[in-house]
DNA sequence: CCCTCGTTTTTTATACATAAGAAACATATG
DNA sequence: CATATGTTTCTTATGTATAAAAAACGAGGG
């Protein structure tokens, strides 16, 4: 019933391990393979068996040694190490950016399950955990209503997050020099002029860093709140310009200037700049939003 | 499997509906009282099937009479209306503030459902909706967290109320004379001074025209994020007061008071006192449960 | 004793089943 | 033909089942 997703990411990952290890040598225990892994020790066995049974590892008297270098065939395929849930999530949001779901449209949980090809239960709880992102909406006893991802979403979105965002840069300025974040602000600037340099070839790793950006500024002090609000921002931009490569190449170059120009504002630490630099980047990535969407 | 909720709640609420007809008076149709009822039309037929075998309706062909006026007795109990789900909330409540759990706790699904007397999917199905309110947090295979009712957890509470309410009340400030807005506080200045001139009988009814008053500031610029956040306040205010009963006379009696000059602050549209007004009540506000906390 | 590994128990993720409820379709009646 | 009721079909809410994963328990060995 349930994927065994979990042994198979853990199992992809176990092949990087012994890659760095030497053949003959032997392996760590269980146990500190289970903390290197991120799993319980249950699935590590699982790995262990599996490995052993293709000869990549050799179980002697309590002790285990590589027998052979595992080759990339091996490795299983990315979506078999996705949970069920996870690939409901793309799924999901497939059906609703491809354009089968316009402002209104009524979400069947029964017919996305068959569409999906998985249990209803899963559709359910992914709809549950869904609706805080404001898109959807549940109507007592009769399913869901898709409310669109229309330019009010992106309005109301972004009057949050230039709430958030400016408290975020205004505390930023108040913190002591000795602050360890300086240094992270330092390296987030090398992070975007590399980028810059190489931009024609690396403009897709933008999405990446802009989210990077952002949540170290916020940051700063933390609130459950508005952390749990950037995931919001996140799924948009994650999966919103997965469908909409129109000039992507230029909207992130600008982006990565604008968050040089807020770099440097935050650096001096005066509010009225740094409060300049954070609304027109906000401004900027508003209209790059809603002219995406019309 | 399913609980016959809906049908109860009808029931019910039909009593009512009957109340107000005479003895022998022909019924609306299955259509009006769908409507009325707030059901589907299935709903209402069994509904009227129920009442039919009471006696309290009587079908002949093609109408349907009042034949005896309900008595009491045959409402529903209160508890049998509620969905499971809605049960399950008051449930997790009731566990998570009578203290059986503090900060760090770990939330065991099969353990809750256990208590509870519910299955297993329920309770998941509840706990990824009650992510929202930032008190828990999932682990990937491996349950929840309960982060605890704290002191962190109402500041940030109230550190997002105030940006959202202070940007609410200023807005206020802007609507015009026209605005059916300006009798709407009217009268819920009303409400609120009869609510105060009856103080010593009534002040457990504040609770409900606090959340009311807060949406209808809130209201004037709809923002999704801003109506869900309301959501937090609301289940904050509605549970843990209710295990706090400390002073809940004087408490509310201030925020009436404080209601009271907003209101005041509001029609005057002058920012500076609005922004003074509002600022007052949500500083003694966090600091009312602030208290109740520690 | 602490660590490692084998074993057992518990919990979670997911599928499936079914009664209650909603919606769609069909028929009758004024 | 429009509206009201009877009938059928589909969907949602909730319970149960089970493999995968985690956690707890236990026994040796350094």
């Amino acid at each position: 019933m349930r994927t065994d997703t979990t042994f198979k990411r853990a199992f992809n990952d176990m092949i990087d391990i012994i890659r760095t290890l030497d053949l003959g040598e032997e392996l760590p225990s269980e146990n500190a393979l289970r903390a290197q892994l991120g799993v319980s020790r249950t699935t590590v066995r699982k790995v262990l068996a599996g490995m052993s049974a293709r000869g990549i590892i050799i179980s002697e008297a309590h002790r285990r040694i590589i027998g052979d270098q595992p080759r990339q065939i091996e490795r299983y395929p990315k979506e078999e190490t996705l949970a069920i849930s996870e690939q409901v999530e793309t799924s999901f949001m497939e059906w609703m950016l491809r354009g089968d779901a316009c402002p209104g449209t009524e979400i069947n949980e029964a017919e996305l399950a068959r569409k999906f090809g998985v249990a209803t239960t899963i559709v359910r709880e992914f709809l549950n955990r869904f609706q805080k992102y404001g898109l959807i909406e549940k109507r007592q006893n009769a399913g869901w209503v898709f409310k669109g991802f229309t330019a009010s979403f992106a309005l109301e979105l972004f009057e949050i997050r230039e709430m958030f965002e400016m408290r975020s840069a205004r505390l930023f300025a108040a913190l002591p020099d000795g602050s360890p974040v300086w240094r992270q602000i330092q390296s987030m600037r090398a992070a975007h002029l590399e980028l810059l340099a190489d931009i024609d070839a690396r403009f897709q790793d933008f999405s990446e860093l802009d989210s990077r950006f952002h949540r170290l500024i916020t940051a700063v002090a933390p609130n459950r709140f508005i952390e749990s609000f950037q995931d919001v921002i996140t799924m948009v931009f994650h999966y919103h310009y997965q469908w909409n490569k129109r000039d992507e190449r230029a909207r992130n170059e600008v982006a990565i200037r604008e968050h040089l120009a807020l770099i440097e504002a935050l650096e001096s630490r005066n509010i009225a700049s740094i409060d300049h630099a954070c609304r027109l980047h906000l401004t900027s990535a508003r209209e790059t939003l809603l002219r995406s969407i019309v």
